[in-house]
DNA sequence: CATACACGTAAGCTTAGACTTACCGTAAGT
DNA sequence: ACTTACGGTAAGTCTAAGCTTACGTGTATG
C-alpha cells in the first residue's frame, strides 16, 4: 500500500504551515493586493514576500496578474478546494467510522 | 488589523505540511494503530514516528489511548474540523466575491 | 531617453526541524 | 522477581527553509 499524498495537497499544507505565508494568504483572500502593499503591512522584507508568494502560487492557492509595473495577487480557488476535499475525505471517513460503531453499540447494548 | 491565525490552525497546517506526518495521519485515519505498527509500515525509525505523533496530537489531529503496554492512536475530528472550517471561511469569501463581481457585470454589460 | 518605481532572483546566513542512536520507565508474560 | 515488549524522551547531526542585502529586468513617467 502506498501512503503517498498528491503533490497539490503536499504543497498546499506546507504553504499554509508557515505563519507569514498564512498571513499573506488571508490578506490576499480579503482583497487582491500588490506585492509592495502586502510587504508594507508585514514585518518582513519585500523580497521575502515575493518568495512566499511564489510558494503559494506553486501550491495553487494564489494567482497573479500583471497590472502595469506591478503584479496583483488574488486568491486561487483551485488550491483551496483541493485542500478542502482532502480534509473532507477524512472527515467523512471519520463520520462513517462513528456511525458504524454506534450501530454496533445499538445491536449489542 | 491583526493578521494572526489561531494556534489550532497553525499547528494543523504545519503538522500536515510534512509528508511523513501526512502519511501517518492517513494511516491512522484508515484505522486506529499502535506506534510500532505505524513505524513498521514507514521508512523511518520508531522514535521518529513518536515525535510525529506528538506533533499531530498537539495539533488536535490525532488522539491516543492506552491499551496495555501499547498506545493506540486514532483520528481526532476536532482538528480536522478546525482546518475544514478555516478553509471554508476563504472558500465562501471567494464565492461571495465572485457573486458580487458577476452582479456588477450584469448591471453594466 | 533618463530616471524612478515595482518586482523577481541570486547569494549567503542562521535557525528550525526531521532523523538517528542511546537510554529510561512501564506493562505483560513466564 | 526476571525478562521481554512497547513507547516516550534526550542528545546530537544534517538538511531544508525563511530571512536579509544586493543586483538585474521590465514598465511607467518627466
Amino acid at each position: 500500500m502506498a501512503y503517498v499524498s498528491l503533490p497539490h495537497e503536499a504543497g498546499g499544507f506546507a504553504a499554509l504551515g508557515d505563519g507569514t505565508r498564512r498571513a499573506i494568504f488571508e490578506m490576499v483572500a480579503e482583497r487582491a493586493r500588490s506585492v509592495g502593499e502586502l510587504a508594507g503591512d508585514l514585518p518582513v522584507s519585500r523580497p521575502a514576500v515575493s518568495q512566499h508568494l511564489k510558494v503559494l502560487k506553486e501550491a495553487g492557492l494564489v494567482r497573479d496578474r500583471a497590472a502595469g509595473a506591478r503584479r496583483i495577487y488574488e486568491l486561487d480557488h483551485d488550491g483551496v478546494g483541493a485542500l478542502r476535499s482532502y480534509l473532507d475525505q477524512f472527515w467523512n471517513q471519520a463520520l462513517a467510522g462513528f456511525k458504524a460503531a454506534a450501530e454496533r453499540q445499538e445491536e449489542h447494548p
